[in-house]
DNA sequence: GATTTCCATGTGATTGTATAACATTACGAC
DNA sequence: GTCGTAATGTTATACAATCACATGGAAATC
């Protein structure tokens, strides 16, 4: 393969933007590597392929299409293979559940704790994720008023990303 | 069964708060009585009852234990019966999803069109509707930014509430 | 009032999502 | 090495959602 210094090898088609996606990959198992050496955490191979497998897309991925991907590799076919992974992957904030889609995706943040929310077009099927410690804040006032104890929350809109939205209205 | 003019008749174990709940039941029907009168929408006798049936709890309910409440009381007894009825309300406003639980809830301020806020707690299984204005709008600051466009938002939070904060801490 | 049309319901079958339960294997601590 | 624990493999099953098609009923049209 060719490469220059910013060479755009992989023209990925979604996220929102144009960029690096090869990097996008190998970026994210890195920083996975590292992170689980950190916190004395196993990153075995079925957990590497399935991060590995989300990082391919920018879009959430159902577990039975990761479980198929996992069966092209020789791994287990059953779904709490794939289940397993994703909770592991899940629990140490390197993926995400898209609850509206029922699906996965990798973490775009995955150095920092943060409590994500997600932008999800309806018509490409991509997934944006935003730091949006705005909108946990004003979830957190809601919460106080009624003495309600956030551990976790889920932030997703649905609609059309600005790619879509140019083709529509041609 | 005796009763004052206050009389907490059924001692509503959930929603965060005491509060007449045979009223929530009652007053959540006619409203969508009215609302369907005055939009031209038929509130047949599944719908109704789906909405009797969500109203009667403040928690979410998944769609077989709806089918099985309507089975019991002489519906048909097919997913679909169940889908159809939980669709319509959604879609008019009278009930929720709340996609954390792949669960539905009747909608608690059914007199307004409003982007829902949900508190779920996980020690009881109750689940709060809040109306949450500042939440929806700083997503939609967040999405401006990036040139998305909300159609649907998913504001769910997952944690404890006062009633059960407060068993725990004994 | 009969007919047409549309919407709602009933039913069977199927697909997708997720977990329970249990056997087996690999790893790390001692 | 062996022992406890964590991870994986596998079977089976529960729960969630939709498709496709038949039936029935209300409202609109004539």
């Amino acid at each position: 393969m060719t490469s220059g210094p910013t060479n755009i090898s992989t023209q990925a088609p979604l996220g929102f933007k144009r960029h690096d996606h090869a990097a996008c990959v190998s970026d994210g198992l890195s920083a996975a590597e590292t992170r689980c050496a950190e916190d004395g955490l196993r990153f075995t191979p079925v957990r590497r392929k399935v991060l590995e497998i989300l990082l391919q897309d920018h879009r959430a991925l159902g577990a039975y299409v990761i479980l198929d991907r996992l069966r092209d590799d020789g791994f287990g076919s059953q779904p709490p293979v794939a289940y397993r992974a994703l909770d592991f992957l899940v629990t140490h904030g390197l993926a995400h559940k898209i609850e509206r889609l029922n699906a996965f995706i990798a973490c775009a943040h995955p150095d920092q704790i943060h409590a994500p929310a997600f932008m999800i077009c309806r018509m490409c099927d991509s997934v944006a994720e935003a730091k949006s410690e705005t909108t946990r804040s004003a979830l957190a006032a809601a919460a106080k008023a009624t003495g309600f104890q956030i551990e976790r929350t889920v932030v997703e809109a649905e609609g059309v990303c600005p790619g879509c939205a140019q083709k529509a209205d041609v």
